[in-house]
DNA sequence: GTAGAACCTCAAGTACACTTGAGGTCAAAT
DNA sequence: ATTTGACCTCAAGTGTACTTGAGGTTCTAC
């Protein structure tokens, strides 16, 4: 985070002008490479220069930044994949398009945050009685009271 | 979810007795050959009988729940192997080793739940204003009109 | 005591998400 | 005009997290 990418040095660019793909990735922090792989996978799109360079347009950003962070918060492509599902790739995308993605994706991350929150509890109880060693407890599921039933860790796997 | 595992015909152990690498598949659901392999990274650990076959004390299918649950949720096993780091392998871990564990967790844990809750919020808002597609949005960072000052979207990326 | 299920090791294969490298082209500046 | 940096394609390599298979051993039940 130091004065290393210093855009003044770089081409400005009429705010509705196509992306290179160095500026893409400087960017979005995302290596050309990965952008060539996501292009592959149709999750974004370029159109070619008569040099057969590529150029984004500005909707992209948008596109790669939502990869980004879902990939940080260990969703796969495939689902953003299918959270994109809907969203036109090669025009810009509607008011519409996005809202609808954007619905779809708050359902997943839902799920996600709840999933989180469930086992943030299980160990804040454990935290406080200490249970994640002893057998009263039935958060965690203890080591074996139940599992003689065939029950398992049905409390940490029914999650889904 | 059927009559699949009937348990009442496996053989009934001691509430003490170790677990052979097939009761702990099948009470945690994770393949032999996974077992094996965390074995390899050290996440568990098994003693052998005089005939070489793996036996599991019973507070390894809570190191395995646990493991299994953190994958749910994107963490990667390097993460994991930290967050047992002070956990005993071999013996019994005490009540104060799991408390360590699990507030270490905790705080990873609430780190991530953050960073789907700002998302959240980010995609609740743009529901609303319908943004997503709209320059005007702050929020997810707007397709460019912070771009040429070589900010980037950094509203999506300053999460960690 | 022997059949069959369950287990063992080790090597290789798979899927995902990229990166790296080779060999060549394109474009902006001198 | 030529250098330099950015770009192109395609193939192969990397790291993570396993699975699959071959070839052999052990355990349990009949």
């Amino acid at each position: 985070m130091t004065a290393e990418h210093d855009d003044t040095q770089r081409p400005a660019h009429a705010p509705d002008e196509p992306l290179t793909i160095g500026e893409m990735s400087r960017r979005t922090g995302v290596a050309p490479s990965a952008l060539h792989f996501y292009e592959g996978l149709g999750l974004i799109a370029s159109t070619r220069t008569s040099g057969n360079q590529r150029r984004y347009a500005r909707h992209m950003l948008r596109r790669v930044s939502l990869i980004t962070v879902a990939k940080r918060l260990g969703i796969p492509l495939s689902d953003v994949q299918e959270a994109f599902a809907d969203v036109p790739l090669t025009e810009t995308p509607s008011h519409a398009d996005w809202q609808r993605a954007s619905r779809r994706w708050k359902r997943d991350l839902e799920k996600r945050r709840e999933g989180i929150e469930r086992l943030e509890r299980e160990l804040t109880g454990c935290i406080g009685c200490g249970c994640l060693s002893m057998k009263a407890c039935g958060l965690l599921n203890p080591d074996d009271t139940l599992g003689s039933q065939g029950s398992g860790p049905q409390r940490l796997r029914d999650a889904d």
